[in-house]
DNA sequence: GCACCGATTTGCT
DNA sequence: GCAAATCGGTGCG
């Protein structure tokens, strides 16, 4: 199976967020099915990228198909898929499949629920470092098509209202429940 | 220059 | 339920 090319990920992030949903991703041979994403665009009061480039965002107007990694509240490192100019998705859960060692170790626990739940553990699961940031690192593995569901973005204050966060219906493996019934 | 706020997670009360 | 950990960005003086 083929990843995924650059070209592909040259679109709306809304679009590739809901598109990615059933993908496998994968970093340095480890990773699993994403099962949970945030869309973000540029004239998104949401974004890192709605006043422009700075030191920490610029891989969101660079290429799309690579990887935006940032610090989040100093600690954690939260890893994007680029798209458009100023547009990327946040991978936020993962189901864990490849490299299931690896991850337990530098998780610390065995529950497969809680390897990948949340995009600061996803970055300490796959271990990212911020010189992966705006490098190709990614294998993004085409999955099949599933049912998806949608909600409000989480830990935001801005464009509260935006429904781009997405999810695969029924999964197990999420950072939290989607309370809706927003289902596709 | 300085204070405050996050696209978070964890552990303790 | 709440605070702590810790740093880039933003806004104000």
């Amino acid at each position: 199976m083929e990843r995924l090319p650059h070209a592909w990920f040259d679109r709306p992030a809304p679009e590739i967020a809901r598109a990615l949903i059933g993908a496998q991703l994968l970093v340095r041979g480890v990773g699993g099915r994403i099962t949970e994403t945030e869309a973000y665009a540029p004239d998104d009061p949401a974004s890192h990228s709605f006043r422009g480039p700075t030191p920490r965002n610029r891989a969101m107007f660079g290429p799309p198909g690579l990887a935006y990694v940032y610090r989040s509240y100093g600690i954690h490192l939260c890893l994007n898929v680029t798209c458009q100019p100023g547009s990327a998705v946040l991978i936020r859960a993962l189901e864990p499949l490849s490299g299931m060692e690896a991850m337990t170790a530098r998780r610390g626990t065995q529950d497969p629920r809680r390897l990948c739940a949340g995009p600061g553990c996803i970055g300490q699961a796959l271990a990212l470092r911020i010189e992966d940031d705006g490098t190709d690192i990614l294998t993004i593995l085409p999955g099949p098509e599933v049912r998806i569901v949608t909600g409000p973005r989480i830990g935001i204050s801005r464009a509260v209202d935006l429904p781009w966060r997405f999810g695969m219906a029924g999964s197990r493996f999420l950072s939290r429940p989607f309370r809706n019934l927003g289902r596709i």
